[in-house]
DNA sequence: TACTTTTGTTAACACTGTTAACTAAAATGT
DNA sequence: ACATTTTAGTTAACAGTGTTAACAAAAGTA
């Protein structure tokens, strides 16, 4: 019963010839623009025969996301593996982590939902100034009242929109209703953290 | 010659009628299935109308997005206002900026570009857990070999990964290419300051 | 009233995801 | 080996999407 097996075989092997056309297109021009049609178009075959192999689109991205993050913890537990030493190792991760997301910058978006509004298009906001130019004098007049006057008002300011961007993104891919009590701890923590870290 | 005042009037009218009309559909179904179609509907007029009055759709969804932010700057700047000590401030921005993100989800998510997967299929991926096991486990160990061995694990990777995200998605957003050697000391910046929050 | 400009419409183009109906090939049972 | 069933792959269509060219109707101007 050979015939099985190789049907099963030709079966894995034409999914994944879908994948990899796919994963091109993405590579080419973002997730964003990835088509059944292109895919069916690189692998030579008709738009249905990919719906014999997938559910329908969402799965194939699906799988890219389950990919993506597979390869993350690989190499996020490979970096762990490198230090003994817990804080050393949280250190490292995290490292790990930035540079995976911008190595792998289709996969990060994939994973997260990123939709990156184009940066020409959020540079050329003249409303976002309104919000950011608030952000910073407050953090240069905190820096003016804290220990050590002579901190980097531009760096903290990121790291502080950052870190509240952040909060609220994972906080919306995690649930969909309002954010809990336990959530505002989450904030409260990481905010305070932050203050404290400008006061010294 | 008022009738001029008059075309520039009713133009103004129309165009704020396309907005609402859109408005409405983004916060039935979000900005995601936003079309020109159903704007066209609701307003009771042919599709080609609408690019009398924006180049585009995303013309049309930039407008919201300046619209966002202008009602953010605008409310952080009267939270700021009602308090007077710079790191009173800006814990209280934070704050702010929390709640207009979740009180207006809909500005929120296309100010930033945020997909947003959905919810049931974040937490339908196997795969994220082995990523975030790796970082509660290490969490945990920094914990135990810390100052306050009681602290909250979760809470504490919750601020972790969400700091890491926005870092990285504040990044993406903000420039196209590869990322300098300032971005990196705002991430040494943040970590250490998290680590450091930890370890007390 | 005749002419010009503005306003709005219809119809189409070029795409998208998805599926029903059908054909050709391959595997199976007799 | 032949008839039958199962599988693989096709064409063609449906229902959407953004966008635009060509045209008709209304409004303003001379």
């Amino acid at each position: 019963m050979g015939i099985a097996e190789r049907k099963i075989r030709q079966k894995e092997e034409f999914r994944a010839s879908i994948l990899e056309a796919a994963w091109l297109q993405v590579l080419a021009d973002g997730w964003q623009s990835l088509s059944i049609r292109k895919i069916a178009d690189a692998i030579e075959y008709s738009i249905p025969v990919i719906y014999n192999h997938f559910e329908n689109k969402e799965a194939i991205l699906l799988e890219f996301t389950k990919e993506g993050f597979q390869k993350l913890a690989d190499t996020l537990q490979a970096v762990k593996d490198q230090h003994t030493e817990p804080a050393v190792q949280l250190e490292a991760i995290a490292y790990a982590y930035w540079d995976f997301a911008f190595e792998h910058k289709e996969y990060y978006q994939l994973m997260f939902g990123l939709g990156i509004p184009a940066c020409d298009r959020v540079n050329q906001i003249a409303e976002m100034k309104n919000m950011t130019g608030i952000m910073i004098s407050t953090i240069k007049e905190t820096i003016l009242v804290s220990a050590n006057k002579d901190a980097d008002h531009f760096l903290k300011y990121h790291t502080y929109l950052s870190v509240l961007h952040g909060l609220v993104s994972i906080q919306m891919i995690r649930k969909d209703g309002p954010p809990t009590e336990e959530n505002r701890r989450v904030l409260q923590d990481a905010v305070s953290g932050f203050i404290k870290s400008i006061l010294v």
